[in-house]
DNA sequence: TCAAGTTGTCCAGCTATCTAGACAACTTGA
DNA sequence: TCAAGTTGTCTAGATAGCTGGACAACTTGA
């Protein structure tokens, strides 16, 4: 009898565990391709049982984090976060750049004749239809982010039908006629994801979501775009960079 | 038997109901001074017995986020959310200034003659010891924040005891010589709490942390800060605002 | 080739958690 | 004043999930 409290409240021992090792892999502690402490060894130094050390690797191994092999060991895999740039011309598109096969899927669109009461003010729709986009974005096949995109309805005819052929919203904007845009307010907050939000991720529940809301103008400040996107924290970093430095933009 | 498959993994139920009863609060789906439906009509949504919502219920009521009377029923309470604004001129006590009963205490603090690599190399440091700060903010006696903050030690002789003695690092600063600094980068990730994070911040374990890393430098470009800050994600929100128009600053 | 080290699998027992039901205490509105 | 509605408390039982130990399968390096 290890006499360590278990699970005080609501957490299973291993997912402690599994988070606790997580801190350590993401934060840089353990690199990619290092070793993991065999398990007998991280069974001792957290007070338990091997097969609850077990529990938790398989964890981080159904997460791509790790790689287990019999015989020899468990080891850091590849693991790359994306870090992606919120500035004035902020593109999600241009944080993707780099990276191999990234996808942006359409899950759903649909006009919606009574939007929120936050869409329509800060949209200033004035009570016109708000067209909503749920979307999702994922890189070498693992999801990254699940969007949700509101505009004036009449203001982008056809922009669903546009995005779903080309894949980017900014493209798609060109089509009806809008070549630019500015990105005017962001706020970022975090919390557990949702039962639906983590099926549409591939994520277990209780995984953590970085939730940004922010509003796109014109040019001239017409109010364009409200989107509310809720990236994986595991897998996504934000970059607010400098102000005084992003004057010009990206690329 | 309800079928339903309880916690797949490593959650217990009734803490995936608070989850889910959390979002709906602060996701502004329920008002304060709303009443929260009866126990047994949750019981019934969540199909699971009527104890394991009064088990959720009662996670959410120790972190005062609902208040349950006798014969009444359950309603949310008053909460409201820190919104800290991060800019070139980015003052946690600027963000803090309209609140009541703000302060700032000093955890620890320690010369250390060998700081981890990041330090010494954003800080430019170039084997000069590192000082370290250990710091938390609360708000109304709640704490808010967990910051680590690095200085180049020759640079702020005694910034320590002034920090102590002031509760603000700018204040502090002040007292060194050093009048203004300017926010030149941050980058914003998410995770879960450490176990030692969730003590500091009078969390359960599991709960989310907005994670800040950040790097002031003096008007000259010369790195003053590097700091590492680990926000409550269920009491704060950071504004990144837009770039553009936050050349002038705070207040 | 072999010994040491490591992960994979299995099974049995224990325990925390969830379920279940009944009743008390209190509030609210008719 | 009273009935209906709601939260608080308690007890007991079922079971999913965690613990613990033993051994097999495999890798690695001497």
């Amino acid at each position: 009898m290890t006499t360590q409290s278990r699970s005080p409240s609501g957490y299973a021992t291993w997912r402690l565990i599994a988070e606790e090792l997580r801190r350590e892999i993401v934060g840089g502690a353990r690199a990619a391709g290092a070793k993991l402490p065999p398990e007998g060894e991280l069974a001792e130094r957290f007070g338990v049982h091997r097969n609850t050390v077990r529990q938790a690797v398989a964890a981080l191994a159904a997460e791509h984090l790790v790689v287990s092999r019999r015989g020899s060991g468990t080891y850091v895999a590849e693991h790359t976060v994306l870090v992606h740039r919120i500035g004035a011309r902020t593109r999600l598109s241009d944080s993707l750049g780099s990276r191999g096969n990234a996808s942006r899927r359409l899950l759903a669109s649909a006009v919606e004749p009574e939007p929120p009461a936050e869409v329509t003010e800060r949209l200033a729709l004035g009570g016109g239809a708000g067209l909503r986009l749920e979307t999702v974005v994922s890189v070498d096949g693992l999801p990254i982010s699940r969007g949700t995109h509101w505009f004036a309805a009449d203001r982008v005819p056809g922009l669903a039908e546009r995005f779903d052929a080309t894949g980017s919203i900014t493209a798609a904007l060109r089509t009806v006629g809008i070549d630019d845009y500015i990105r005017a307010a962001t706020t970022v907050s975090a919390r557990h994801a949702s039962a639906a939000e983590a099926a549409d991720l591939s994520l277990t529940a209780g995984s953590v979501v970085l939730v940004t809301r922010s509003l796109d103008t014109l040019t001239d400040g017409t109010p364009l775009q409200l989107g509310i996107t809720r990236f994986v924290a595991a897998r996504v970093e934000l970059d607010v960079g400098h102000p005084d430095l992003d004057l010009d933009g990206s690329a």
